[in-house]
DNA sequence: ACGCATTTGTTCGTATGTATT
DNA sequence: TAATACATACGAACAAATGCG
């Protein structure tokens, strides 16, 4: 990589083209939010520049980002390179291209999108229409396996949630989730028995914390007596394990929640490719 | 989309440019292996040919495809128009790029790609190394359910494998999976026996049958008597079931197979974005 | 060890098509 | 209808990785 691709840019203003003016590395010195890549294509810088912004919050969910040809005269590159940028963000789900509107922050609040990390699925029938129903909300300090979750100190706040999922009549899951406490201030189970939609979008309007990557670990586990009460099944019988850390903008946990699935007549849904 | 957009390609040969000479849908009189899409960006269109060109086995696993320019001279367009297209495959993980070397047709005979498919990881340590153990292998005539997931005619002739994974002397995976007969003429125990290596590489070198996606469905079970006994648990102890189908180009299921994890050390990753 | 040719990767510029307002 | 924004397609040039002589 050739020091010709590495300048620095919107901090620093100059009418260089990219090809003809070499200018080694300055992002590195004005870079205010962590170091940018000094260097790495002129696309991936943009890209970095553009998840600031994002992790900023100076674009809300939802929100249209600049336009193309703005984003490109602001950074001094042409619009195939912001083109590019934007390209992989919207791959990772991060942002949301729409023909002739512009292209708009990814966000929780809308149909299509709305229960994207919802793997369960009936094993007859539509897609889940699943009820919620609140069976507690404290806080309390962080056991140290949520808090290593979590990244967080031992010992630290955390509110502890949890609730049924029930199809119908019928409890399919049982959720418990731990939030850091810190982050979600005034959480409490009037706010979650009010709410209605998914919790990522509470947590995004309400919060600021915006999910926008997961990690699950599935596993067979049998019923304790407490769980297969709540969930009306035998005691010892087969549930589906899910723990699941919920992550947002640069890698930072933002939630450990631990599903237990009744899989007789639903299953957990996934496609490898 | 206009018109002019719509050209054959690869079978015609003309000699005008994509912008200056309309030509409506040549390609629907010509095409042999299905109709191509006669309305779609021209990319669309030369990835839908590369397509046919892997399905056809025009090009072998491992093996690379014509360069770009060379592409781009063959279907009269632009480089940049064949890069997009190849972009989108290698999305797919149909072709793999490789810079200075060309781009090549995706395989399942290299470390990096080997065991793309198994999601099982220990909970400590690092990635599974498992030891296969070959139970059974026989042909039979397929049961309504697994001719169904094959799409096959029911009773057509199909090969049923059940074999165990290891973790050294612990058994942590059963598996049992149906393949259509005609497809993998040949294949037995011994073969089975004698091969080392994934399954999948087998499938692609020997009989060739490319896997490029699956679908899973996860559940938990009771163990049964037998299979307790095969992975050394109690019987009715929860195990994880994972049913898989996997397909080939064209959407075709090419296998069915149940997977029950012993998931005490071991845990089913997944990630969601 | 060096340079050269080939191939993909990056970046620019320009023009036109299509969807939305 | 016009303006705006993303989508497609073209062409050109140079960078970086690879392999060969």
């Amino acid at each position: 990589m050739s020091l010709a691709q590495n300048r620095g840019m919107a901090e620093t203003t100059h009418s260089s083209r990219a090809d003809s003016a070499p200018l080694a590395g300055v992002a590195e010195g004005v870079a205010p939010a962590g170091p940018l890549p000094a260097f790495a294509p002129l696309y991936q810088q943009i890209k970095s520049l553009l998840l600031r912004s994002l992790q900023l919050g100076e674009w809300q969910p939802g929100q249209p980002i600049p336009s193309e040809m703005e984003l490109a005269s602001r950074y001094r590159v042409s619009q195939g390179t912001v083109r590019k940028a934007i390209d992989e963000l919207a791959a990772e789900n991060l942002l949301v291209r729409r023909q002739g509107k512009g292209t708009f922050v990814a966000t929780h609040a809308e149909e299509k999108t709305q229960y994207r990390f919802l793997r369960l699925a009936p094993d007859a029938g539509g897609p889940a229409q699943l009820q919620r129903r609140l069976l507690d909300c404290r806080r309390m300090r962080s056991t140290p396996e949520v808090a290593a979750a979590l990244q967080l100190p031992a010992g630290e706040p955390v509110v502890e949630v949890r609730r049924l999922l029930l199809d119908g009549e019928r409890p399919v899951v049982l959720d418990d989730l731990w939030l850091p406490g810190a982050a979600f201030k005034g959480l409490d189970a009037q706010t979650l028995q009010q709410w209605r939609g998914p919790l990522y979008r509470l947590f995004e309007s309400e919060y600021s914390v915006r999910m926008i990557r997961a990690e699950e670990q599935l596993r067979a586990v049998a019923a304790s007596a407490e769980e297969a009460a709540l969930l009306q099944v035998a005691p010892g019988a087969a549930l589906l394990s899910v723990e699941r850390r919920s992550f947002t903008y640069g890698d930072r946990p933002v939630e450990l929640r631990r599903g237990l699935y009744h899989t007789d007549r639903h299953h957990y849904r996934n496609v490898l490719s």
